[in-house]
DNA sequence: CGGTATCCTCTACGATACTG
DNA sequence: CAGTATCGTAGAGGATACCG
């Protein structure tokens, strides 16, 4: 609920986010239908990947997005980032169980995707 | 496996999509994830709904972002646009068998999103 | 009513180079 | 190896006005 004022170009005031609460599934859309936010989360589902890993696994994705939504994803509590010190370091990534309760409909909406060959 | 090649600003090439098929998922949310997107679907889950309804069911989406939404839905097969002759004129809109088939996910990803609350 | 047209802003994303 | 820093661009999205 909260609302914002900003000045624009021609000097004039506007009102932003004037009590518009977005329904759930919108929400969950921001959190998860970030560019590559679904596919780490569908590659993390097994076990713990590497940083590098995930990368290769992603192909086309730069290493700043997928810190950048890693970062996200840790920050909403549904990816636990793990470092192993040795030379050179190693660090992990893996679904905690909260991440995890979003693998049921993320892997029918993979089906589904396949399915219809969007 | 397209691949453009295109002239960024310091005069080198750079090429672009070589050989990156995203991952199913990824497709996925490119069609639903975007802004507005899922709420839209999910919103004409029941019954046709017109277009000034469903802008003010989405309370904060423009105008323009609604059109061209449908407008992506219905080019994707997701949703039927039907006009009915009158004045002044009515349009509604209603989810295509296949724009059903997207219902069970997006239903399980609304619960998902509400009891977790982010 | 159901859109278009226009303009503008902002941020998401990519490429690249560098660091502890 | 696992990032950060920097820079650039495209396009997504919002405000507003107008139209058949």
């Amino acid at each position: 609920m909260k609302s914002t004022v900003k000045t624009v170009s021609n000097g004039r005031k506007k009102v932003i986010d004037a009590c518009h609460e977005p329904c759930a599934i919108e929400k969950g859309m921001r959190l998860i239908g970030g560019k590559w936010t679904g596919s780490i989360i569908y590659h993390l589902k097994d076990e713990p990947v590497r940083f590098n890993d995930l990368c290769r696994m992603l192909g086309g994705a730069s290493k700043k997005m997928i810190d950048q939504r890693l970062k996200e994803l840790e920050a909403k509590g549904m990816v636990k980032r793990t470092v192993i010190a040795q030379r050179p370091v190693a660090v992990t990534y893996q679904l905690t169980p909260f991440g995890q309760t979003a693998l049921g409909f993320l892997e029918d909406m993979r089906k589904w995707s396949e399915q219809h060959d969007l």
